[in-house]
RNA sequence: GUGGGUAUAGCGCAGUUGGUUAGCGCGCCAGAUUGUGGCUCUGGAGGCCGAGGGUUCGAAUCCCUCUAUCCACCCCA
């Protein structure tokens, strides 16, 4: 069949069957964020394109080929779909003037970004964050509190096996002198690196650490380490950072090859690298960025923060069999014979839903015996028959659909006060239907 | 941007060395004593076999092109 409408590549639908998936994480990251003092900022999906270019760096891939980027109906105005959700939450924070309140400022967000890169296992074009900002503290203790939320909410969630990973790319001093080190170390082996490092040499030496390549990792091995350039004030920050982690119970390995991938990060860097992903290890990652508010036009102010993918975030989950409480059940089907009783069972359902209940009747008009193969198809738990004979009779069957067992309600005068005296009785059945389970 | 895999019903899949009306499971709809679901049985709806071109008497099947999708590189969350 051919559909005339596809999504977009590298954009996904979350279908009801899922949603509650994600309803479940939002809220439990919302959740848990609060604990550690994040309360949630909102921003515009879109921002004028200069504010990534200045605060991602222009040089990174993301600003170089990964952005929406368009003008609107021929004005001049350069328009970017967000990358990534620092940039727009700095925006916000200098055009509000959020740093005047009570220092540190801890932000969270959850959002979609845009990249336009190929889409593969956990990369979509499309994909959603859930990010948190500290500004205003420069000690280690900032630094530890930020991946201690991100470790709380990985172990709330109730995932296992990942790796926190954790390095320094110090300040822009000593990244300079370390920079010089290794491009000096890697021109030694020029005629032996693979093309995309030759490139790398020029643009980001780092990246040569990481490289898959045998060649260049064998040459990477004994190059020299960002961790023994640092300055004093850098390594004294690093030690506090893990002295703090260590005494949070929290573990973590060095890696001083993490670079990530945004120019804004200073010092601290760090990822939730995970074995349950395809490629894209990385769940969360983040660091510190000291020079960001500045570089945007605000007063010195220290920052960092992380952001976690959500898709991936649920992948794990997916793989490592976490359970996600389900969507409620419906608690009572009433179906009805007839034209008069189709109209009482409308208004009894509708009466029990403004009570606070699940309830549905059949809007369709289907036979009695399709209206019970729906009920058991959605679940309900209970279900109720309403024809002339209870209308008449004034009492209806009330049947448990787990276990077949029916039960007799009495109403005193089913046809008139069917409204009122059925509905209590009704939740009566339901809440008690409820105690048991 | 560079590779490799895949493309048949809503979903998951068969489809022999090319051969007539393209199948199976699940799902969906209806029925099996006119007022009780699940199990079983019966029937039904639903496909230009990803698109376009070519080879052939004949193509889901072979060839080419394109597109989509998945995975990997790259990059990142």
């Amino acid at each position: 069949m051919a559909v005339q409408y596809r999504a977009p590549r590298g954009t996904q639908d979350v279908l009801p069957s899922q949603s509650y998936r994600w309803r479940f994480v939002e809220d439990l990251v919302t959740e848990v964020s609060a604990l550690y003092g994040f309360r949630q900022i909102r921003f515009p999906t879109f921002e004028h394109t200069e504010l990534f270019t200045r605060s991602v760096g222009d040089t990174t891939d993301v600003v170089q080929k990964e952005m929406y980027t368009f003008t609107v109906n021929g004005t001049e105005r350069s328009i970017t779909l967000r990358p990534e959700g620092t940039a727009g939450t700095m925006r916000a924070v200098l055009e509000r003037g959020l740093l005047n309140e009570a220092l540190p400022l801890k932000l969270s967000y959850l959002t979609s970004c845009f990249r336009y890169e190929k889409p593969q296992a956990g990369r979509l074009r499309e994909f959603h964050q859930f990010g948190v900002e500290m500004l205003g503290s420069a000690s280690p203790a900032a630094d530890a509190e930020v991946i201690g939320v991100a470790d709380e909410i990985f172990h709330t969630m109730g995932i296992k096996n990942l790796e926190i990973q954790l390095n320094s790319i110090g300040c822009p001093e000593c990244r300079a002198k370390y920079h010089a080190a290794l491009k000096a170390y890697f021109e030694g082996y020029k005629g032996q690196l693979c093309e995309t490092c030759l490139t790398r040499l020029e643009k980001n030496p780092m990246r040569i650490l990481d490289c898959k390549s045998p060649v260049c990792a064998e040459i990477a091995k004994d190059a020299p380490v960002m961790l023994d350039y640092l300055c004093d004030d850098c390594r004294v920050h690093f030690d506090g950072v893990k002295k703090r982690l260590d005494v949070m119970g929290i573990p973590y390995v060095i890696n001083p090859k993490i670079v990530r991938g945004l120019d804004y990060y200073t010092k601290t860097v760090f990822e939730f690298v995970s074995n349950d992903l395809g490629a894209q290890s990385t769940v969360c990652g983040g660091g510190r960025y000291d020079g960001l508010i500045e570089q945007l036009g605000g007063a010195k102010t220290p920052g960092l923060g992380f952001a976690m993918g959500l898709e991936r975030l649920l992948m794990i989950m997916d793989a490592q069999g976490i359970e996600i409480p389900k969507e409620r059940a419906c608690e009572l089907y009433i179906a009805n014979i007839g034209e008069e009783a189709g109209i009482k069972a409308s208004a009894l359902t509708n009466s029990l839903r403004r009570e606070g209940f699940y309830v549905e009747c059949d809007s369709v008009g289907r036979s009695l015996k399709a209206q019970m193969k729906y009920a058991g198809k959605i679940g309900a738990r209970m279900s109720m028959v309403l024809g002339d004979d209870e209308l008449a009779g004034g009492a209806a069957k009330v049947k448990n659909m787990a276990t077949g067992e029916v039960r007799e309600l009495k109403f005193e005068d089913l046809s008139d006060a069917l409204y009122d005296l059925g509905v209590e009785d009704i939740l009566a059945a339901i809440e008690e239907d409820q105690e048991e389970r």
